[in-house]
DNA sequence: TATGAATGAGCATTCATTCAT
DNA sequence: CATGAATGAATGCTCATTCAT
């Protein structure tokens, strides 16, 4: 069919898009550059997108899509809530630095600057996953699984906590890089169990 | 004093850049954009910077002196460790939120897309001030207040929680917004106590 | 074929390069002039050209084509020696003529400064003319048609005496510009016969 | 006196733009460059000289005035015309070859693609040289030491011939660089005795 | 007179986008 | 549908020249 090529030929553009800009980032990757990895000519992309931005908005549509599957939490059941918790920050770990975050690096880089993006990722990726993971923790708090914190608040604290941490190796961390594997048990510990020394805790 | 003069200069340029920068980005704002917005030729800006990256430099090397001063941990003493880690988080998600964050927006952005500009912000301003950071870590970790956990990982989880807080709140999440004065508390009751409900934790 | 319209768009390009450069100099020529010139878009020049420079090149690979062309001494057999002498300075001296030298001022003006273009002028042009020249007068001189002098400078005093020539003539002189006709019979005849007077020459 | 300090101070910015100049040309060299290598601001240039050109201007009037100094061909008597001739093209061939053409390279340059800068330099310099020049030929001529040829066009060839041989220095000819103290003898000879083989001549 | 900071016109070059084939 | 040659607006940067001090 028809629909079938389209798309065909849509995900193939947005491929060479994807690997050329987590090569040279957006502003120095041009649609000529596209176009070559591609294997086609630069007018044809024009078919399929509108513009240079709209690549940028393909790519997190399709980063959405592949995020829906991922957001199923159920996944990382194991056993407890601590399994579960360190099968989750390992995970998030993991599947972005399969290309050492490039894609991440350029498509951050730009949604900080472009409102159209920022609003498009926050809509398509943010909101949906956040909602979810909420009712999660409501969930477990309910069940008094976990104390009963503000569950949206502390969430949203996790979440950023990984970013931040991915954001930190990209910079160039040193500490981070060499003990990166380390990093599931580490967060979770202190997530699960606190800081505070058990004694001084008893007060 | 010439001297005087040259910094005073150099200040209103690196003040006008940043107000453009952040209003529209690195790559969407010309020279002459900052020239008009100074109030000078756009020739005059190169007789105090190189050229324009010379510029987001400044701007960085600016946010390290401040940066510099924050550094004093000893600041945030109010009383317990409890009270020191409020402290901290407060003012971190307060400081940059001064301009909602705008030049924060425009500096990241870059940074993740530019390696020059990485390489001078990790080494002036995030691997001083974790070094520093951790060092107070393994202090409290030697006087029994905190548990003997990894003071090196555990301090970069907490300072990259804030930074991703501060980025989901840039990308638009309402929870943040309305919620951001509760963070310390929340915060700080979580990286404390942990999440694990008591009788849980009992086992 | 596309190869054809390459090279006629190149050449278009040329052209106008040309009759503009040898207007207004290298330098006072801005590439909006030239594309003015060919009618076409400034960004159509950069298809076919590097930059600038480029263009100056070409300019000069073209010469160098047609100058091979001319290369062939054989031509210029008009019996004798005298006849050849004759003819190859009439030559020499008529066919750069043909645009009153303007190419020719720029390309020297432009030789004399910049390196690069001066070894390719020196390599392409200079050095196999020159070889082949000093291979003919090597002959004559063999077969005793010449006296046995210094071949090869000898050689080059002609040829830079025809370029100084035309260099007086740009620059001005009046007295060559109404005689210019007369100039291979006179040059001619000094080569070969001397100045000096029968009556000195017999001591 | 005022006049005194004036003329210094404008000879002290004529040798740097001479130097700088010679090493740079004309277009690579800025206004600033010249005011550091003469030791001063680049505004005081513009209270000696109008404008950029103006400096060359200046450089030639005095490559003019030394020039007027040079043209007494009467420092050339080595006795015999032969030995005059020999004297001229040698001094011509050393004087300029001081700082290896660099001058005469940018001069002529410029001299080749600015019209002004042209006339200003065959009024003063060429204009005057030829006429003296010509009235030694026809005073030779007359004298039965050189034979009845066309006085004013040959005059013209020889030195045509020494300024077509320094640009093929310049051009980077081997065999000129390497055969150039030869050249007075080379070119005498063929001057005065011409090339043809004497059993040739008495045809 | 001398200074040198400030000016701003000017230009080479890039590249997203169009459209005739 | 696909092509890719052509377009021309846009911009960082230079530097001759001016002028307040």
């Amino acid at each position: 069919m028809q629909e079938q090529l389209f798309t065909a030929r849509r995900n193939q553009i947005l491929d060479a898009a994807t690997r050329v800009f987590a090569e040279k980032g957006l502003h120095a990757t041009t649609i000529k550059d596209i176009a070559k990895e591609a294997g086609i000519a630069d007018g044809t992309i024009y078919m399929y997108f509108e513009n240079k931005m709209a690549l940028m908005l393909g790519i997190l549509d399709r980063m959405n899509e592949s995020e829906k599957r991922e957001a199923d939490f159920s996944q990382f059941t194991e056993g407890d809530f601590r399994g579960f918790m360190k099968a989750y920050i390992r995970h998030r770990l993991t599947v972005l630095k399969a290309d050492n975050f490039e894609l991440f690096r350029v498509v951050v880089s730009e949604i900080l600057v472009n409102k159209e993006l920022r609003d498009l990722y926050y809509q398509k990726i943010i909101e949906p996953t956040s909602m979810l993971a909420e009712r999660y923790f409501e969930q477990w708090k309910g069940q008094g699984i976990i104390k009963p914190i503000n569950a949206s608040l502390t969430m949203r604290a996790i979440s950023g906590m990984v970013v931040g941490l991915i954001l930190q190796y990209i910079i160039g961390d040193k500490a981070l890089e060499s003990a990166w594997d380390q990093l599931p048990d580490v967060l979770t510990e202190m997530i699960l169990d606190g800081l505070e020394s058990e004694n001084t805790q008893q007060k």
